[in-house]
DNA sequence: TCATCATTCAATTATTCTGTTGAGTGACGA
DNA sequence: TCGTCACTCAACAGAATAATTGAATGATGA
């Protein structure tokens, strides 16, 4: 081994971390340790992956210090160690969003630009929310909608966005948000509320983000 | 190669710039074009590196958006594309900082703890200037500090400080800075400057910073 | 004590990344 | 026009990383 002096050393340490963060399933990983705290198994099962490959992923983000184990009886739990975490995602975000061409792309290939695609900003909702002039729905699974969710908010899984519907007041503005700025789910709720006549738009983002600037997290479990 | 859904998709598309902020050299690289724009050439021969080494890491940067390339005759300028770059480093630094024991150690080893290393703010070193209190030192290479200082530094290289130190009045204070907060020739310098006999600090980070904070630039040369 | 379950570890193969070398390109000046 | 210079590209060997498999480990409960 050479010898490393000690700017090279730290070099090294800040480049695991962001080695740790530069593979797709482990962001994917983060974002949802993001939600809550999860079990090996369950993380797995959310992004429909293998426990061993999971597992590996873990000890990687792990050793970067980006994830934090906490045994309980047979399982372990993973949540993300500090806040930090979210905002070197989120900084890693901003760097693509604004230079790879690609990201606009694909958002834009995904959910047609020409509509409105305006984001409503945690300000703005929660003006509405106080006048009571909309309908809040989170997109996410029960499970994710149960570790936390905004105050008011209504659990509408994706899959039952069209029955929800039909027993909503088509006049009054939805808005719909998931698990993070990029999160598809809301993007997809958008769209499927516009084809059936409703007024939509997205939260710029999701849960992690509302609680992180400090605002009220109502809660029903803690695991799971 | 596997049909993508729009999710995974975006999360490779951070995961590009996450992976090209993951190798110690070319964070350094990242570094030193924060000081300011640099040759292929110039900025191998900062870091020891052979050109071509250099021009691939380059390449990558390029390829994740967070260099730019500017051709100017027989040279290709290259420099950040975006302050958004400065940032994810510094989250990336953040999360190191907070969860890598490994980085405290290294620091606390090269630069020994019991000693006041409080670093000195911005808002400090300002008023300490206008008030006449303190000698501002640029530590980095002349270079680098003609692409950019601190109204008020003196361009004192490494090299020089002892030389500096016995023409210096040691009574008063001084600060030193140089390219970043984790940039050891400050933590070098302050520890030159207090074994001759005078009270030093380091500024809490460093050029780049500074300007990102719209402080005031002087400068005297564009390239080189 | 044993079987079971959740997780980790070790070993394997396929893939990707690194650094180096030398050839190729584009711009400049003699 | 030719040589030189700065840089890029292609190709290669060696190293590191990824996903898979199956065997260990550690906790639980019968």
């Amino acid at each position: 081994m050479s010898i490393r002096n000690p700017k090279q050393a730290l070099y090294e340490q800040f480049a695991i971390v962001a080695k740790a963060l530069g593979h797709p399933l482990r962001l994917e990983m983060i974002e949802h340790l993001a939600q809550g705290s999860r079990s090996v198994e369950a993380l797995a099962a959310k992004l429909g992956q293998p426990v061993g490959n999971i597992s590996q992923h873990l000890q990687a983000l792990r050793r970067a210090g980006i994830v934090s184990a906490e045994r309980d009886g047979k399982f372990v739990h993973y949540s993300l160690s500090d806040a930090s975490v979210l905002s070197a995602f989120a900084a890693v975000r901003g760097v693509a969003q604004r230079q790879l061409a690609e990201v606009d792309r694909i958002v834009r290939g995904y959910f047609d630009a020409r509509d409105d695609m305006r984001p409503v900003t945690r300000d703005e909702l929660q003006a509405l929310m106080r006048d009571g002039l909309v309908t809040l729905i989170d997109v996410r699974p029960a499970d994710e909608f149960a570790l936390g969710h905004v105050p008011g908010a209504i659990n509408v899984p994706l899959g039952e966005i069209k029955a929800w519907s039909g027993s909503a007041v088509a006049s009054r503005e939805v808005v719909a948000y998931c698990r993070g700025p990029w999160c598809v789910m809301s993007f997809e709720a958008v769209a499927a509320l516009r084809s059936l006549g409703h007024s939509a738009r997205r939260l710029e983002d999701g849960m992690p983000e509302w609680k992180a600037a400090g605002l009220p997290v109502e809660m029903t479990d803690r695991w799971r």
